[in-house]
DNA sequence: ATAAAGTGCTATAGTTTGTCAAGTAAGACG
DNA sequence: CGTCTTACTTGACAAACTATAGCACTTTAT
C-alpha cells in the first residue's frame, strides 16, 4: 500500500516531468509559443499522437495554454502558462549540470552507429 | 534526419532524466546510500527488473557507484557518485517549482482511487 | 481545375519499454 | 528442516510509444 505515502510535491513533479518528451516540450516552448507541427519539429522525433497526449496533459495541469487562432486554415499556438515558464529554473539547473558532467560518448544515443565493419 | 542536430548537453541530460524512475532513484539516493531492495522500497513502485536496468545505466553514466560488501549473504550498496550528487540542484529546482505550482488534485495519479461508490 | 505542399489532429497497427510474479543461491534463526 | 532475509534473473504480459497514413482545408503554381 502506498496510500500512506503522504502527498509529496517533489514526487508529483517528478511523475509529470519524467514522462517521455515532456521536458523537451517545455524546453522548446521556453523560447516562445509554437504551432503543433512546429513544436513537433522543435522537439525532434516525437510523433503527433504522443505529442497530442502530452500537450493535453500539460494543458490539464495548467502548465500550457492552447490558443486556436483560426480553425480553417488550422492555426493553433501552444504557449507556456506562468507555471510552465517557471520550469525555466529546472531546465537551467539541468543545463548547468549537463555542461559540467555530461560529455558526448558517455551517453549512449538512440542510434548505435549501426554496422562498423 | 537528426544528424545535423549538433550535440546538445541539455538534450542529452533530458534524455537520461526522463527515463521512468530515474529521477526518483536519484532523489532517494540523495539521502544516502541504500541497498537494492531498500532502494526499490524508497522509490516506491519500481520493480526489480526495471530498477536493475536503471541502476546499470546510471552506473554506466558515472552518476552512481555500486559497492558489493558481501556476496553471500548478498549485501550491495548503491551510492551517488559526485556527478550524481550534483543533481541535487536539479531536484531542488523541481522541489521549489512543485511547492509553488503543484497542488494535490491537479495531478492525476497513476492510481485513480479505484472504486468510489 | 489539378497538383503539391502546408496546417492541426486522428486512427490503426506494430515495436519498444516497463511490469508482475515467481524463482535462484546462501546464511541466520528457531 | 523450514522460514526469512538479501540481490538479482527470468518469462509472460500489458502499457506506452512509434510509424504511417489519412482527413478537412488553405495556399501557391501551372
Amino acid at each position: 500500500m502506498d496510500a500512506e505515502r503522504a502527498y509529496c510535491p517533489v514526487h508529483e513533479a517528478i511523475q509529470v516531468l519524467q514522462e517521455k518528451w515532456t521536458m523537451h516540450i517545455v524546453r522548446a516552448l521556453l523560447d516562445g509559443p509554437l504551432g503543433f507541427n512546429e513544436l513537433g519539429r522543435a522537439v525532434g522525433g516525437c510523433n503527433p499522437a504522443t505529442l497530442k497526449v502530452r500537450l493535453d496533459h500539460l494543458e490539464n495541469l495548467g502548465l500550457l495554454r492552447r490558443t486556436v487562432h483560426s480553425q480553417m486554415p488550422p492555426r493553433t499556438s501552444y504557449e507556456l502558462a506562468p507555471a510552465g515558464v517557471d520550469l525555466q529554473r529546472v531546465i537551467d539547473a539541468i543545463g548547468a549540470w549537463a555542461r559540467e558532467h555530461l560529455d558526448a560518448a558517455s551517453v549512449d544515443d538512440q542510434e548505435p552507429t549501426a554496422a562498423v565493419g
